[in-house]
DNA sequence: CCCGGTCCTAAGCGATCGCTCACCCTTGCC
DNA sequence: GGCAAGGGTGAGCGATCGCTTAGGACCGGG
């Protein structure tokens, strides 16, 4: 309970609710594994290798190697739509509410690259019905951040012609940070939050009136 | 050499010069293949029957099943880089360069989906040798478009605080595409294209003087 | 002391993988 | 016709895959 620290660094503890500790020690293991070589590529044996087990362990807690990506998945998307929603509730103008929604949604993606690459770029190694419920969450997600654009729109805040396609590329960016971020690069998560946040206001055409004149 | 416009539609015939007849037929089939599932969860027997070959055929042209991965995603970056280099050298201002740029590289992830996505995202299943060489080729291409924006700052069309973040998130965007577009959906390539020339526009500041004040 | 339950391992099953080998068919040149 | 060369196939090799089975270490309760 206190020695959870050294792991990861920039993930508190997101798998804090997969209850039995030799499962969440597994599944930590195989979204490390799943980050580095993809999911076809990772054998069930270095996943519980990593894990400091046997490889029959594994199946003590999950019943395929496609269940460990399901949960993960699962558990990856609910926390992105929860930092959405949180972001999309907090008071302001919609202009403050979608840099805080892009800002935040990248910091998670570039701190916690290795759980956003599985998460959102192993999604069709999974089956059929796991695929449709992992793809009803992403239409959540979607739905929240062009609900705070239409908004704007409404407002008069933002300029945007079409809804849904800037909608599709605002996540779009945001979703790619997890391909090319690198954790010993010169840029923070913080820092490509705030640029994200910058950039995705120019493109709604969000604060014509009073910073675009300055130059 | 008039039957080949029954594949794919949307690419012309960018595998003309892979000279071996067989050896392009296994190449396009091993293109699909890896755009549909993936390189690791690609067998050389599904590649192989896709072109109607025994499964030792593959072996008389290629050497392993990297090489073809390998050729893929070379002569794929080199056909970007071309796409990129004509937008640069077009006569204009640099927002008509960097529009064109961004639609044409936009509408080439878009319409062929297919091999951009090999070209993409299955980077990191090459051999230590062979990804350097693609890396290369990738900082090329980063070049290309960082070179559009700094005349456009240098000009002052522009308005970029970042040069630098700003050519990542561009190229970022227009990359993605070739995760999410649809070949079914509602947008053709051509309208993805026109609508991410705007987006990218807005984001670098241009039209300033002459759109924004419009509304 | 025995017990059932929980958690884990050693060993290995059947299937499938990337790739090779021995051989065959067609073609063009003499 | 002879015959070398290149393009192809059927069969199968060794390795490795996801997963299963039989059994052992440990534990708290009676």
């Amino acid at each position: 309970m206190s020695t959870a620290e050294e792991t990861a660094g920039a993930e508190a503890q997101p798998w804090g609710e997969v209850t039995p500790d030799a499962a969440r020690r597994l599944l930590l293991a195989a979204v490390e594994a799943f980050a580095e070589r993809g999911y076809h590529a990772t054998t069930t044996r270095d996943i519980a290798g990593r894990a400091g087990m046997s490889p029959a362990a594994l199946y003590i807690h999950y019943k395929t190697k496609e269940e460990l990506l399901h949960r993960i998945s699962r558990i990856g998307h609910e926390k992105a739509l929860d930092i959405l929603r949180t972001a999309a509730r907090t008071e302001g103008s919609a202009t403050r509410r979608l840099a805080e929604a892009v800002s935040s949604f990248v910091r998670w993606h570039a701190g916690g690259r290795t759980t956003a690459r599985v998460v959102q770029y192993e999604l069709d190694s999974l089956g059929p019905d796991a695929r449709a419920e992992i793809i009803a969450l992403r239409r959540l997600v979607d739905a929240e951040v062009r609900g705070i654009i239409e908004e704007g729109v409404r407002s008069g805040e933002f300029d945007v012609p079409d809804v849904r396609g800037t909608t599709l590329a605002v996540l779009s960016l945001c979703i790619d940070v997890a391909r090319w971020f690198n954790v010993n690069g010169s840029r923070t998560p913080e820092e490509v939050g705030a640029l994200y946040a910058d950039l995705v206001l120019r493109m709604v055409g969000a604060g014509r009136t009073d910073t675009a004149r300055a130059q």
